[in-house]
DNA sequence: CCGTTCACATACCAGCGGTATGCGGGAGTA
DNA sequence: TACTCCCGCATACCGCTGGTATGTGAACGG
């Protein structure tokens, strides 16, 4: 094994294992030595590859981030008309959300470790542009009436967020009604 | 001074200078030495007070908590018929989100520090309370359409949250798209 | 084949939250 | 008022954590 694979290897079984714990244990109930030592490294390997913990919880955030965008991504782009589109990329993200380790790291830990600024960068960046491009198309449509949609999508992400949190640690029943609501509430805005 | 008064005077100086603290460097930033230090007293009083670093965030916490909620109340008890109370309530706690105070310890720190569940019941506590007492007293008037108010309270909480932790960081120009997106979105629940 | 470099290991440190123990002065009692 | 107790805190100490400085052996270029 060259040495450019194994440094690559190294690299993703941090980032495998910095994930599993943080969603695990959360952020400040996990030390480098544990994640080192399930890595079966040091911690000269893991300071090697990122600047400290900070910096391996970000680099897990962004893949988790990118992950829930394309699954985001994906279930509007196999709908038709915009509507649809914001529709199933909403329901698909919040079960996303469902996911412990999405909660943890992506809802919870996320704004406390980095800061809510950096977090809502990230955020910006992947899973709440596609909720803007959809209510975008949908002015654009005058399927709802004309009004800024960035602050719009803040809300809708934040009552998204919340919805993605309940539906994780509640029984079933709880789930179904909290997706009507959000499905009543998105119905809502077309007035 | 007799002893009992002198007791509370330390638990009261511990809160506020917590308080300030945890507000200005967060949670994990601020350490128990600066803590202490600046109350004037030793980590023995902390622990004769607190439990540890965590319960004393919990105790600075739910009294932000019930300083928000008695906002939220006094401005929808100023009002006179439902529905005016609910968006009275509503631009309330937004307002009250601008806080920094109030955005780092209830908003960012709270659910990292204390786990998702025990931030979960303060605020139904206290904030959400007053929201689905307002949105049940709407549907019950026919306002609204009959519907389970918890989920769509929570949902609205999200949004409201989100809502708080951008009023805070931005333009005043921000702040009023924000509150007129929020506005049009409660608006939009009379169908 | 050899020197260089790089990926990682080892050893160490300051500071943290937490605990066990010491202590001084107000409060109850005679 | 003197004696004692106890309570509210101070002091001293500990294990552990994230972070750093330095060592090292194997892969790579020449």
């Amino acid at each position: 094994m060259t040495r450019t694979e194994q440094k690559e290897r190294t690299r993703r079984t941090l980032l495998a294992t910095g994930r599993r714990l943080f969603a695990a244990k959360g952020y400040a109930g996990v030390g480098l030595a544990e994640i080192v030592g399930e890595s079966s490294v040091t911690k000269g390997a893991l300071y090697h590859h990122f600047s400290g913990k900070t910096d391996l919880f970000r680099a897990v955030l962004e893949e988790v981030q990118r992950e829930v965008a394309d699954r985001v991504a994906a279930a509007a782009d196999a709908q038709g008309d915009p509507w649809a589109q914001l529709k199933a990329g909403c329901a698909a993200f919040v079960a996303a959300g469902a996911d412990p380790e999405v909660q943890r790291i992506m809802l919870i830990d996320g704004p406390a470790v980095l800061g809510w600024n950096e977090w809502r960068a990230i955020d910006e960046a992947t899973s709440v542009r596609h909720l803007t491009d959809a209510l975008t198309a949908l002015v654009v449509d005058g399927a709802i009436p004309a009004q800024p949609v960035a602050p719009l999508a803040r809300l809708l992400s934040g009552a998204m967020n919340e919805a993605a949190l309940w539906v994780a640690q509640s029984a079933p029943a709880e789930l179904a009604d909290t997706q009507a609501a959000l499905s009543r509430l998105l119905d809502a805005l077309r007035g």
